[in-house]
DNA sequence: GTCTATATGCGGATAGAC
DNA sequence: GTCTATCCGCATATAGAC
């Protein structure tokens, strides 16, 4: 073989990753990332089709991240500490790493057959819902508490809060949405039945 | 003069607000504004400084624009009507011109002498909130339910609902918000005092 | 079948002529 | 204030070395 594989799928999505999360999406740059790899600016072009298809291995990657965020701080946590958790996590993930969270929304592409991350995420936030708010208006309640959450990510990344403290009107909208959960659902503290 | 002003900074933020409506804020360029106008490819830095001056001044006129619909919708309604309305308005905008919308957030550059549309936009809002909450809430409460809308707007863009309808959680999402208002203030009409 | 070399087009930005 | 000319960086695409 007088071209032996110098990169695969896993070393260009790390370095595209890194390069993502220091300077943002828009400044990515395929020749960047194949010179951190010593490759041909256009080596990239054999793993992944286009740009196009590179920023939506880096979507999902960056959903895999934020799962598994969210999953470690719901943890085994009774129905409300766990969604003080999950979106406490949330808010901080996006805070700590921006550029990676910005890829968050984006349409992502899964490896061949394994589940898109950003469905089984939202299956776990929906059951975390569902704990507290019960089957019935789980899926509303579950919008409108990412939107939250989404939103005071969005406002506090925009820099539009200025003196405004952003904790205050995270626990503010946090508390006013946990105390509309159906107070009988609202005892039971795991679904173990 | 062998070379008259062909154009001014009016003329340059009509097209190029027109081209960003129709194809979004990352596929303006300098040369097809100036292509439009006439003009060779350089000409419109005599009027900015850069690209991002012009994206700055692109955000200022957004905003503005917002801000006119978020007036009209709210008009002489009383407090909680207001609401109401200025939330629809929020949303509807987003919808109908998304990459006007986008915009929304990015830092604007006021014309010298006028105060920043966002500035009087948000004294705007947070006027509405405190008619429905009082004094003493309202900024947690304004940030809140302004986070609320803007989540509910960019998880409705990004497509990641699905089939979930976005209007039901729009609803539940506001109709809590507004619930958690003190009854107190929530009765008279208007601050008229 | 992976990598290198190269050509084309687009966009931002600057220098200097008029 | 506009123009021509030019540089730089990036993405796309193809031909060819090995």
């Amino acid at each position: 073989m007088p071209y032996p594989a110098k990169t695969d799928r896993k070393a260009i999505l790390a370095a595209a990753l890194e390069q993502v999360a220091r300077d943002g999406l828009a400044a990515l740059s395929l020749r960047s990332v194949a010179a951190t790899l010593g490759l041909a600016p256009n080596a990239l072009y054999r793993y992944f089709a286009d740009r196009a298809a590179l920023e939506a291995a880096l979507a999902e990657e960056s959903q895999r991240q934020l799962f598994g965020v969210l999953q470690t701080a719901v943890g085994r946590k009774p129905p409300e500490a766990a969604i003080r958790g999950l979106a406490r996590a949330y808010v901080r993930f996006a805070r700590d790493k921006p550029q990676l969270f910005a890829l968050t929304l984006l349409p992502s592409v899964a490896e061949a057959g394994s589940e898109p991350a950003h469905i089984a995420m939202w299956r776990f936030v929906q059951q975390q819902v569902s704990n507290l708010y019960g089957a019935r208006q789980t899926p509303e309640a579950a919008v409108a508490l990412w939107a939250f959450l989404h939103g005071m990510t969005a406002l506090e990344a925009a820099g539009v809060l200025g003196s405004q403290k952003p904790t205050s009107s995270f626990e503010f909208g946090l508390q006013l949405w946990i105390a509309a959960a159906p107070p009988a659902i609202h005892q039971p503290s795991t679904s173990r039945g």
